[in-house]
RNA sequence: GGGCCUGUGGCUUAGUCCGGAUAGAGCGCCGGGCUUCUAACCCGGAUGCCGGGGGUUCGAAUCCCUCCAGGCCCGCCA
């Protein structure tokens, strides 16, 4: 409804001042939609702005009258306000499941999130990237798009090879009840503590590279067991998330079926392509000034080159390539991109979020200076547990739980994906364990106490119409969510959804505050209550493209 | 040194791509509201030369130039 009336207001303006660009800008509290057209036109018109404005609200006015908008110049800005037909429309639109999707198109999407190393747990930085990107996949199904989640298992890397070796030589066993990836954690930064210093310990290490390269079976079988034990701790905290994958993808894969050496051969005839100790390419012409390395002067592969493979074969099999992947990321990212480009293939489009960092210095997985995901989650969950239990003591045990554990998801998802990526970010406590306003719980609160009404309300007949201020301003918020939904897409930020539900959830919580449903009567009962039925429907929409639980009750 | 990102009240941040009407919000602070639909809530108040300077424009947080500060990258790591 929002997308059409303001296509519609569009050709409106078009036709009236004859201008193809007719600047259009949110209307604030003055309308539901303006338009500047008349400062454009003032110049080549030579007449003032306030004045082309009044000259062409009467030629929109009998061009929108039909539609229930009504036009008005307030100085020289064209000030547009819905009518009734549009908030009736709305709500009606928003009564419906699934409301906010786009039309259902044939483009299948593939998307890589997380892909971190394992070589010990994932922790608040790596979230990050679970985060932004299982949003983003979110809201490109509810958009419409086939979306395809994928897992890039780097399991041929040096810090598994570290890995490898710390598992032979170190004697470091497993603690009763210690997840597999944080066992690998501490295998690997001792691993790193022996190298340092020991630096021939590099040597043995390069071999276990040059054997799982050659396809060494007890080799590759380390490697695959370490990499799965990983992976295996990886998929709980993800699931503690829900940010699932549809498929996990392994890089050795494009070794051992030959497509890493088919790119090599041929981007090897590309007049880029140098072999002089190293095989590298010069991108220096795609504006890219460092050598692109694919093998190393040993022969065997670097990342770069599987990298290649997997996402030659990724847009070749899909129609949209997305990454998400970290800042320190951009140089390898933009080399992947322009080689794709140089050879004719389709090139990923890529989401780049920038650090994470703890209030006295950056993460590291070596240095063991991180924090995990999973214990962020349950010292979350342990929190919401007991705020849980100072509100509703009466709910049993078992119940307070699951309320706390989607509320603990909510809190930590909302606090990460309410930034935009392109900010860096200090991880904070405090902040993670807020559950109050502009956080995940509140908005899950909004609706709650929005199912809580409908509850006690019974039967009532949907009735059509927003009366007053607080119910129009929830309206017209309410109209907004397909399009959001739609520029989260377009412009891959999906915290434009987060901004959005907090915004409805405001909104939603002032319209009950000061008017009152239950006690209502009639005609306004039965209105009120459509309303808080589609703020309720609305909120449980956002919530779900930001993978947080639509609570009925907390 | 070069490249990319960021700089908005004490703190966190939306808005910047696509320039418009008094720059939104939360935390914190001050003051109010629970015999009334769950107070994870609501209402009111104080706090901003939108990093500095210059420019473009009728109009700049938003575009351009420049300087400053912070982060990241510049590996035969991933």
């Amino acid at each position: 409804m929002y997308i059409e009336t303001t296509e519609l207001i569009r050709s409106a303006l078009q036709e009236a001042s004859g201008e193809e660009e007719v600047l259009i800008t949110d209307g604030g509290e003055h309308a539901d939609l303006a338009s500047t057209v008349a400062f454009a036109l003032a110049k080549k018109r030579r007449a003032s702005p306030a004045a082309i404005a009044a000259e062409l609200v009467p030629h929109l006015a009998a061009a929108l009258a039909a539609h229930g908008i009504t036009v008005a110049a307030t100085g020289p800005y064209l000030n547009f306000r819905f009518g009734p037909p549009y908030f009736a429309g709305v709500v009606q639109a928003a009564l419906a499941p699934g409301y906010g999707a786009g039309a259902s198109r044939q483009v299948r999407v593939v998307l890589e999130h997380t892909s971190a190393n394992p070589n010990g747990p994932l922790h608040v930085g790596h979230i990050r990237n679970s985060i932004i990107g299982d949003t983003l996949a979110r809201a490109f199904r509810k958009a419409g798009y086939v979306t395809e989640v994928q897992y890039y298992v780097n399991d041929m890397g040096r810090q598994i090879a570290i890995v490898v070796w710390g598992m032979d030589h170190l004697g470091i066993e497993p603690e009763e009840g210690e997840k597999p990836d944080h066992y690998i954690a501490r295998v690997y930064v001792e691993a790193n503590r022996r190298i340092e210093a020991d630096p021939a310990i590099t040597g043995e290490v390069d071999g276990l590279m040059q054997q799982v390269e050659a396809l060494d079976p007890t080799t590759v079988r380390k490697f695959r067991s370490v990499v799965g034990r990983c992976l295996d701790g990886f998929r709980e905290t993800l699931a503690d998330l829900a940010t699932p994958h549809d498929r996990f993808v392994w890089e050795s894969d494009f070794l051992r079926n030959g497509d890493m050496e088919r790119i090599l051969a041929k981007l090897a005839r590309l007049p880029v392509a140098h072999q002089e100790e190293v095989f590298y390419l010069d991108l220096s012409g795609a504006g890219i000034e460092n050598r692109y390395v694919l093998r190393r002067s040993d022969g065997t592969s670097v990342y770069a080159a599987r990298d290649l493979a997997y996402h030659l074969w990724k847009g070749r099999n899909f129609s949209r390539v997305i990454d998400v992947l970290g800042a320190d990321h951009k140089l390898i990212g933009a080399q992947l991109q322009a080689t794709l480009r140089l050879i004719g293939e389709l090139p990923p489009e890529i989401v780049h979020f920038e650090f994470v960092s703890l209030p006295e210095g950056s993460m590291s997985t070596r240095a063991g200076t991180f924090i995990a995901a999973d214990d962020l989650i349950a010292e979350t969950r342990r929190r919401a547990f007991d705020e849980v239990t100072v509100r509703r003591p009466e709910l049993p045990e078992e119940e307070r739980r699951a309320i706390a554990q989607s509320v603990a998801l909510a809190a930590i998802r909302y606090d990460i994906i309410r930034i935009s990526p392109e900010k860096s970010t200090v991880f904070e406590w405090t902040n993670a364990l807020d559950f109050e306003r502009q956080s995940g719980p509140y908005i899950q609160y909004a609706h709650a106490r929005a199912c809580s009404i409908l509850e006690k309300a019974g039967d009532y007949t949907a009735t059509f119409a927003a009366e007053s201020s607080y119910e129009q301003a929830l309206v017209r918020q309410i109209a907004k969510f397909p399009a959001v939904v739609a520029q989260a897409v377009d412009e891959l930020r999906p915290h434009l959804v987060a901004t959005y539900a907090r915004e409805l959830a405001d909104l939603f919580n002032t319209f009950y505050h000061f008017e009152p449903v239950l006690r209502a009567e009639g005609a306004t009962r039965d209105a009120r209550l459509t309303l808080v039925r589609a703020a309720q429907n609305t909120l449980k929409e956002a919530l779900e493209t930001l993978g947080i639980d639509a609570l009925r009750s907390m």
